[in-house]
DNA sequence: TTGTACGCGTTATCAC
DNA sequence: GTGATAACGCGTACAA
């Protein structure tokens, strides 16, 4: 493993010139068979790679894309990491503490990313990933110049940088900016995203002949766009079916399963229970599933019960729960395809891509299934 | 936004030379005030960001690593992706399938992408994402040999990329293993991993003083090797204690929840119920859990219930779960400072760094927790 | 402190 | 078919 090999080497090796090599990886129709072959084992004897940065440089585009993800947790551990290894497994006492699990966003921004190489691969694309945001401006808009230079084109997750950058950022490189809720930034670059507004809506249909509780949304700082949103549609839904939003009751379950589970199981020893419990994520319908449970009460029979997000858990609950999937998956596709265009035509005028949810009919909502 | 301007533009507008330009942007102090300001100006009214082609060049170093995932699943959607707005939610009735949930592993994936964004971000590199392998071996090895000429080394999980190319691709490329047991590479090359078997004795310290009850280990395709690590340090660890592993029962529970919950509440029919469950994944344990809640029985006095992974859930279940936790992200930190150094002395011997699993004493076997 | 000129490894356009 | 050779955009001795 002395230098890297390089063209010349191979050329040499196999007694032509870089150029028959280098045509013999980009066009080989255009070389003899004989002369491709000794340039084949030239290359695997001597371990060739073709060296990227100059590939980029001569042909003007790197096929790199970067993506650009939020990230809301282990951010400080910041010390250097000691390569050792250890002969003991730690044993840590872990005592309860009632923080806020941002476990619950990672979900999400992992599937974007998952769709996002399934994409990119496609495409022929390598994906540049970047996380781990939330550094001073300064460090942020370094990491963000250095990546801007590899690649052809962005695409950034709502809040993953600063508003403020956006905008140079875009004047610089193509930008695609996957957001969940509606932006300012309106039209000025493209946008793929998806309708909560809708999806409630969707959702709604489900219990529409009830009498309906929605559980919902404690202000978390940082996630309100998608709350509101949420909880427009929903009154919407309220509205178009000639109910009084006001009329219905709204209880803050702060995303918790275990909240949620307090507050259905005192709304059952209250005999407030009503029709329907409809939950603003799953983790709460998951919540007041078990205290429906707990109390000996039948779900769907007596009351209904809905999710939101699509975690994997509702798949496996009992009754395993209706609830409305985000598209994360073709959100990341989306927004990758999207920004292969825009490379394409730099000029288009800006495209906004609005992509469904997916309400999962399951068990916690039987009584309204149609009889598949 | 005409042609990406470069050096040279900068250089013209400011009234400089592109020396003193490149100058401004590596080493600032050996440029004077002024004209690093005019400089200053005449990038950001060009919008000139430097090209990463061209600096790795010059510089024989692209400051980028590359990551290895495997994935299992969402591989078989490869038709076009169509952009459109779609008015609609969609609605789909989702009858149940009893199939095995793969993102179980994704959880472990995505948390190691973390240790290893998280490290390279601090070494100032630039993180490549690979996954979606799983394709012809044709493919994949253009995808390989694609992404190696864009960086200076290379991270892989294990099982991402089929054994046989293994050998080849560090021949070109520092390359770093993250595996989670033993592999027949030992020595070949560098290796970072976690002891299950550690894990498992220190974890089995918590029930020691009981009669335990293994829930355990379905042999599911591809997961052999974990699974058969946990067992034996399993054994190993009742061996020591002088017990005989054949004579404490093993249930396959499947990794899953439910079947957890139907031994469970098997045993607990029968009467049959040891002074401790040990399960082998944390679902296990919750399905358990969820079924001596339901029988009324009290955890951790009559029996005590740990699991093995370290989900979130453990830390809101009732009673919350004891658990072992991986240290997924300081193997992908580990991975990152491993290849670092690998980058900076290549003819260093193979390094092997073992990392320590973490213990997490909860609620679950209060019974045996020190007086805190 | 600043400018000149060459090299980095490929691709592509010519001739041959 | 194959071989010279000029870009590609930047870093960096070496000069000035």
């Amino acid at each position: 493993m002395d230098k890297k090999p390089t063209v010349y080497d191979v050329a040499r090796e196999a007694g032509v010139s870089i150029a028959t090599v280098s045509r013999s990886l980009r066009t080989p129709n255009a070389v003899r068979a004989t002369t491709r072959q000794a340039i084949r084992t030239a290359i695997d004897r001597l371990g060739y790679v073709p060296s990227g940065s100059a590939q980029s440089l001569a042909a003007r585009r790197t096929n790199s894309i970067a993506l650009f993800l939020p990230t809301i947790d282990e951010l400080d551990s910041l010390s250097d990491f000691e390569l050792a290894t250890v002969d003991e497994a730690n044993m840590v006492i872990d005592r309860p503490t009632h923080h806020v699990v941002a476990r619950y966003d990672s979900l999400y921004f992992d599937t974007v990313l998952r769709g996002c190489e399934l994409e990119a691969w496609r495409q022929g694309l390598s994906l540049v990933v970047s996380l781990g945001m939330g550094h001073s401006d300064a460090d942020i808009s370094h990491v963000v110049n250095d990546v801007s230079g590899k690649v052809d084109g962005i695409i950034v997750l709502a809040r993953s940088i600063p508003d403020h950058m956006l905008e140079a950022l875009h004047r610089r490189r193509p930008l695609v900016m996957i957001a969940s809720s509606p932006t300012a930034h309106e039209g000025e670059f493209d946008l793929v995203r998806v309708s909560n507004r809708k999806g409630m809506s969707a959702w709604w249909d489900i219990s529409s002949t009830r009498t309906t509780l929605p559980e919902s949304l404690h202000d978390r700082p940082g996630r309100l766009p998608r709350q509101r949103q949420t909880l427009r549609g929903f009154c919407e839904a309220l509205t178009l079916r000639g109910l009084n939003p006001a009329a219905a009751p709204i209880y803050r379950g702060q995303f918790s399963q275990r909240t949620a589970f307090d507050i259905t199981s005192t709304l059952v020893e209250q005999d407030q229970l009503p029709e329907a419990l409809i939950c603003a994520n799953d983790q709460m319908a998951l919540g007041a599933l078990t205290a429906l449970r707990r109390a000996g009460i039948a779900v769907p029979d007596r009351v209904i019960v809905t999710g939101f997000d699509g975690i994997t858990e509702t798949d496996t609950s009992n009754p395993r729960l209706t609830t409305v999937k985000q598209p994360m998956l073709e959100l990341g596709r989306a927004a990758v395809a999207t920004l292969v265009k825009r490379v394409d035509t730099p000029d288009a005028p800006a495209m906004s891509t609005e992509l469904p949810v997916t309400v999962l009919l399951r068990e916690s909502s039987e009584g309204v299934l149609p009889d598949a």
